[in-house]
DNA sequence: TATGAATGAGGTTTCATTCAT
DNA sequence: GATGAATGAAACCTCATTCAT
């Protein structure tokens, strides 16, 4: 007596996502690594037979866990992208990735904690390299259109930022102030840092 | 007769020096758990019974690492603390912690790729923990010497940003310009960001 | 469709057996220490992943076989001490242990061989501990009741003599007359050895 | 400025002797194969080096207490063996084998350990084999002249008990009452077992 | 779909021994 | 006579993966 199929597919759905939200917690927790397929198994509540079934190696759902997040992360920015006047985008763009961090706080845990080995994330493809660039690529448009002067390197400054400023919540997240350092970036990007002081500097 | 004793310091140091190099080198290039104490024993061209000579565990190995290079790295920000004028002591830390991040690349390559294994780093000790909070309050001191509004804010911010910077200049060494940006860092936080200045700017 | 359970039980069964019975057979010939998991995996024709899946560590393996040998050991006793009439008991267990030892001659090589190491033996747990010492509470209550005088001294005598016996058997069993000088024994603690009979006999 | 002979000759002996002393003791107590080299050097002062200069192997070491301790011991039998009436000479041969026991317990406790690992025995040559043959032919001896029936196997017997009654001692000397039993030993074997309980027997 | 016994290469560590001085 | 740095084979154990059911 075979199941149905859409009984199937719900088994299917089911079993891939307790394996997935295992891995990512003990792969956040542990690193990639350092976490035996045993672990993972054991946290699922399911037999190593059917991780393999599902997953045809540790790196594979590794993988898996990256493209599920990475579209998931995509979907936000874009959201972001989408704020109706240029000037509020990189407020918008800010808050969103903020948001985002928390919501997923798990996910960036891992890649923060693989981003130091090539290795691992050659084996996760191309699309974990682009990432980066893309990002980078938003923020100097934006930059661009907000009046910003040198905006390539300001945006490298400003992703660096908000980079440092989510690796530190997550490595604390019950403490560290996301919400008011976010705030602050905002209202310090609100206008070009330029004006001001740079006359100050070149009038002496 | 025996080796003079001069004669086995200096073996010794060889040796010692020898392993924690090579260890550095590929704990830096692949990750702690995925470099295999053959693989340092075969770049430093020693026996693996060598090792465990001077390192009684592959973990003391790494604790060595740290200590080795906090030591050094410590030294040099104690350096820029000692800068006369106070308003320059933020700059040189600034300057300083750059520098020693490029000249110690494959130490924060380590560290960074460390961080967020919890179990790795409370092996390490205390002393890795402490770090951080030490840095925050040395810029916390220094923003608030310099008149920066909310200065233990404003020093997380500063943390993470620079934080961030060294990271995305250990992941791309090569074409990362962190002196450019170091400088841009030191030229904004040369005066204070203060509400005054952008209330000012916003009504002219 | 997984195997049964009956299944499963089988085979973990059989191959805990007969890692369980390769140990105990090394062990008892080579000792603990000098018998490598290797050999124990060859011999018993599997994989040292599996001996590992079944015994923590060569240690506990060590302990299964001390749990299983013993439980064994403590069920033969105890049917000595059902003998119906007290005069015959003691001559029962005399018997029994005789039994005992050549059925199980390999534990009792191997028991012999740790018995000096007061690590192994500690790890072995409390009860290899009060093992001794509850032989030597039954022998004594058996002397006592049979009227021999100083029955504390008299059951450190047998036990020694016992332990002896035994022991020589394990060292040469194809040679050594166990029965016999356990007929022998059984002859000489019949009746008490009392003063009065050594006095009788001098004075004659 | 050599060291004269005589002042080098006993730095040899100092040095055998501490290494020797040492290696008993650990040997004595945590087995011969669990017992490291470096434990023993660490133990005796001195450096791997110089071990291996006095002793080829840890076998030889092993072998170097043997021989060293049997020698002792066969000395002291023999002083039993010298008693003037041939009666009394199975008691001085008790007592004897007693406070040898007592005086090298460490010896008594090594031997004990090994005495089960056939492949150790071998390589400590065929001496410590003719041992106990030689002790059991001085056993019947005594007691055929004593007027024993079946001395063979009454020496089988008595053997055993001595060797019983040592080895329990040696795992527990300080409260073991080996003196005591010891002389409810020599009294039993004043005087053949036999006459009485045998007569009694066969009379029925 | 799912199980879990089983594998074996490879990981970390130990230890008897060597050798330059 | 003595040292101790150095070796390398082999020990114990782990873990990604397979496969019969």
């Amino acid at each position: 007596m075979p199941r149905s199929a859409a009984a199937n597919q719900e088994l299917r759905e089911a079993s891939r996502a307790r394996i997935l939200d295992a891995a990512l917690t003990l792969f956040a927790g542990r690193g990639y690594a350092s976490t035996p397929v045993d672990a993972i198994v054991a946290a699922a509540g399911i037999s190593p037979g059917l991780l393999y079934h599902y997953f045809p190696s540790k790196l594979d759902l590794l993988r898996a866990i990256f493209e599920t997040s990475m579209t998931d992360v995509k979907a936000s920015f874009a959201a972001a992208d989408a704020a109706p006047a240029p000037a509020d985008r990189l407020a918008a763009l800010l808050r969103a990735a903020a948001s985002i961090v928390k919501q997923r706080r798990r996910f960036w845990a891992l890649s923060y904690g693989v981003r130091m080995q090539r290795e691992v994330l050659a084996a996760l493809g191309p699309d974990v390299f682009a990432w980066t660039a893309e990002i980078h690529r938003v923020l100097e448009r934006y930059l661009g259109e907000a009046g910003w002067p040198n905006p390539a390197h300001e945006a490298l400054l400003l992703f660096a930022q908000i980079d440092g400023l989510h690796q530190h919540y997550v490595l604390d997240p019950d403490r560290y102030p996301v919400d008011a350092l976010t705030e602050r970036l905002v209202e310090r990007y609100r206008t070009p840092a330029t004006a001001a002081r740079q006359t100050r500097k070149r009038t002496r």
